[in-house]
DNA sequence: TTTGTTGCAAATTATTTGCAGCGGG
DNA sequence: CCCGCTGCAAATAATTTGCAACAAA
């Protein structure tokens, strides 16, 4: 309950939070991949260094074959107890870890103090989320990281990384007519 | 360690994080401002609808009688306790939160999972952040805010609020020779 | 076999809340 | 004098870590 820094220093969170960064792509489609056999899971998982142990497997399909791109810790552990995978949530949280630093999920905190999983496909987006129902939309503006280079730029800087997520009421009925 | 929701919901920290938005300007310059008096600070508190006690009075001075910027609520709480003022850590979350809900500082997140205040002087903008040293610049560009307008169109959305933070390396020769 | 991995419990970090007592207006 | 405010301790929430038992390669 308080220790260290002063102001300075911990950023160092987000240099290993995205997995590595990629030119624009405008538009995000979203294959939906869905129940490839264990096998490629295994491969996949060996090509990162990692022994291919049962919970990894078993997380990286939590990932692969659903139709939900975007997962925090606890979604993933609460799918795994649904499924009577045997995996404790420190597990889930390790394992979340290791695929962000070999690359195969990246990291994002779409809301403040809490990290979102998702799969990582090679093409950088960010986010743009509903503040009533917390539907996520992706979406990559070359304008927008060009001028963030700009920016950087002009201030001396060598630009690494950035977030950047918008907050707005989505189209929905609901959500448009959304009280509270 | 677990209870609610399922990705869906609690954005609504965004909401109510920063304080009042406003247009667009180019450069922020940092006044100084240093050492009002205190019967200013006290109208300032009494104007939020607050009483104007020993612990807001001082916690508003930490800001606007230094020349940091950027205060976590532990910074700000050790700065008390360097002041021998006798402020405990709950009342300092507690002023710190009054004082964004009645506009007096903004709160932003700069790095994953802490939250950092700053005055609120009314002009908008985002922050660029050195990964190595910690030095926190601020920036608008309003070619990005006009392009984060459009996204937001193009999806349906009513955009609300936006978090941008820029991560790099500043143009210090430590940072610049930075091994990490 | 050997080193990486897991589960569980306990530790950390950031922040919030309950409550009895104090003090501005 | 009354209700808002404070300190302290305990509670939460998200995530991490220590450690002994295991299990891929």
């Amino acid at each position: 309950m308080m220790a260290n820094s002063l102001t300075v220093n911990a950023y160092d969170s987000h240099l290993q939070a995205t997995g590595r960064p990629s030119p624009g792509i405008t538009e995000p489609d979203l294959p939906p991949m869905t129940d490839r056999p264990t096998s490629d899971h295994i491969n996949e998982i060996h090509h990162s260094g990692l022994k291919a142990t049962a919970p990894r497997i078993k997380i990286l399909r939590v990932f692969q074959e659903s139709s939900q791109r975007h997962w925090s810790a606890e979604d993933v552990y609460r799918k795994l107890l649904e499924d009577h995978a045997e995996i404790g949530l420190a597990t889930t949280y390790r394992v979340l870890l290791q695929f962000v630093q070999a690359g195969l999920l990246s990291r994002t905190y779409i809301e403040a103090g809490k990290a979102i999983f998702e799969l990582n496909e090679g093409r950088h987006h960010d986010h743009l989320v509903c503040v009533r129902c917390g539907r996520v939309e992706e979406f990559c503006d070359p304008e927008i990281e060009a001028r963030q280079q700009r920016v950087a730029e002009q201030f001396g800087f060598e630009l690494k990384d950035h977030a950047l997520s918008l907050y707005g009421v989505c189209s929905s009925p609901a959500c448009r007519r959304g009280g509270r």
